[in-house]
DNA sequence: ACAAGGATCCTCT
DNA sequence: GAGGATCCTTGTT
């Protein structure tokens, strides 16, 4: 696990981007993790920030892919999405879940001294363990020494299920399976409403 | 200037 | 499985 991902394997339908960066290093603050669940948010859907246009929190969503999107949720989580899509389409993966690699005591202080998957498992841990916050916004995915997106093997097995906490969205979108995660692993959150993915 | 609403987390049952 | 904490962003006066 050491190449940068380019910025050409954003550049494409968000929920291709969000199974194949499964399996994916994320380095940043001095910490590696593995990237175990995602979601996809899709140009034209209701569960999407973009769903009421261009606004000065949602910019970097309608930016150039391969940046990052970070967002305060519940006024106190910082929530870490990667841009997908053409410049211009509000479109982004969020990262729910990872799995430590390296740092493992530097995130266990960052939340609190919990332990196991309490650690990692929910977008607003993986936020706060990997030390971001909103300044990182807009950043280039693919600079050395910043926020790292590493390229890894795919792994053996994916689960798929509706997405988490939108329930403001249609029926439609609630119910669409974009969300994804490593089979077989403990580090992802609501294992519940997951299947194999055909 | 104000009110409303969250892509959550944690602590209980 | 349910409910409260918490405070910024947004759209509306």
């Amino acid at each position: 696990m050491s190449s940068l991902i380019p910025t050409s394997f954003y550049a494409r339908d968000t929920r291709i981007v969000a199974r194949e960066l499964l399996g994916k290093g994320l380095r940043h603050g001095g910490v590696l993790l593995r990237i175990t669940e995602t979601e996809a948010y899709c140009p034209d859907d209701t569960a999407n920030h973009c769903r009421a246009g261009r606004t000065v929190r949602n910019a970097a969503m309608w930016g150039p892919p391969g940046r990052a999107y970070v967002y305060l949720c519940y006024g106190l989580h910082q929530m870490l999405n990667l841009v997908t899509e053409a410049d211009g389409v509000g479109a982004a993966v969020l990262i729910r879940a990872c799995e430590p690699l390296e740092g493992l005591e530097v995130i266990g202080e960052r939340r609190g001294g919990r332990s196991g998957p309490a650690l990692l498992t929910g977008p607003g841990k993986v936020g706060q363990a990997l030390a971001l916050d909103r300044s990182w916004c807009h950043h280039p995915l693919d600079e050395p020494g910043g926020l790292e997106v590493l390229d890894a093997p795919a792994p053996e097995g994916v689960l798929v299920g509706p997405r988490i906490g939108i329930g403001y969205a249609s029926a439609e979108h609630g119910a669409a399976p974009w969300r994804f995660a490593v089979a077989g692993s403990p580090w992802v959150s609501h294992r519940k409403g997951l299947v194999a993915l055909r």
